[in-house]
DNA sequence: ACTAACATGTAAAGCGTTACATGATTTA
DNA sequence: TAAATCATGTAACGCTTTACATGTTAGT
């Protein structure tokens, strides 16, 4: 272990990127990126390129990462690979089972736009929220089809039911852009 | 107006206190902060008290709000109260009209928890849905009940609409919560 | 050979929170 | 009258992103 002061006060994102680690793969911080955005993504923000990087850096000094440089095949750069330690997968365990979880946090552009409806016309409310409705659709058949292909791999079931949780709710986002393009129908037919 | 470089680059937040101040009335921070919670709270995060006091400030130097101090009734203590400018009227439809809406942020503990499901107790994994699902709940019932006492004033129909989207949000997070509690036990089950 | 995309980082700027300081008002 | 709560800010800190710098690989 090293450096005591930065121990388990460390950020969510901290345990979320350990916590990528905890699969117990090798891996370099472009590579926890990638991933990150094809899991994480649904459920929690993918941090930058960047921010990965200092927290890998933040999390060998910690004691819970180690790092290695391995040569690429042929070329002459290196690139820095790291590995999760034993400490480290100690501490993130405790910080999942003794951490409170705090309530999700939301920034949801669309409803902050219809709160704000008095300012709009209403084809751009209707726009606004059909934009939405889209997106949802487009995020729950991309993490359908990430559920598809990691289906049956035990080592995956956990993170398998958050592709499934994820699924569902995209699908509840859809449909609800759609009863609020309903209300606001209603609503501009009242006093049109 | 004054400081064109501030001008339309405005974080999301600015246009989001601006927007409280759209509504037409003059407020103090603190006044914002308490209706702040008490409304973006269900969609958008809520910022800080000490935010609030930096983005008025901002949004004054950019133009869009002006401010005078008012004496108290009785006490000595002097507080500064904001009114949206014309300009920031313009300004805040403008970028309600025309900024494109970016897809909305979501840091969801107990989702992180459930994927991380390999480092959990089954009873604990059962535990943070159950909590989830009670939050879940008592946001559902807060919007239902601000809800209730805006309807039938029209000035304030959107605010209202996006209150019955988070009546109905919040109850499929309800749902969720309980459909992915049945799938972990099915999960635990299969391999006890 | 040139371009675009891949890959690995560093540095600077800005967003946002927590902690702190201060005073007024209500309640016990 | 003491404590708790309400109210108004400021300062310091730390998280996070954007912009930048640099080299590599693959396609045309």
């Amino acid at each position: 272990m090293a450096d005591e002061t930065t121990k388990r006060t460390l950020p969510a994102t901290s345990w979320a990127v350990l916590g990528l680690l905890s699969f117990g793969e090798e891996l370099s911080g472009y590579d926890l990126k990638k991933w990150s955005d094809r899991s994480l993504r649904f459920f929690y923000w993918s941090p930058s390129f960047s921010q990965i990087y200092s927290e890998l850096k933040r999390l060998e000094k910690a004691g819970y990462a180690s790092s290695r440089l391995v040569a690429q095949e042929t070329g002459t750069r290196e690139k820095r690979v790291y590995r999760i330690t034993d400490e480290g997968t100690a501490a993130v365990r405790a910080w999942a089972r003794e951490t409170p979880v705090d309530p999700p946090v939301l920034k949801h552009g669309p409803m902050l736009r219809l709160w704000l409806g008095h300012l709009l016309e209403p084809g751009q409310m209707r726009e606004v929220l059909l934009r939405h409705q889209e997106f949802a659709e487009k995020m729950r058949l991309r993490a359908m089809a990430d559920a598809e292909s990691a289906k049956d791999e035990a080592a995956w079931a956990y993170p398998a039911l958050t592709l499934k949780w994820a699924e569902r709710y995209y699908a509840s986002e859809r449909d609800l852009a759609a009863a609020t393009l309903d209300d606001v129908a209603a609503l501009e037919g009242r006093r049109p």
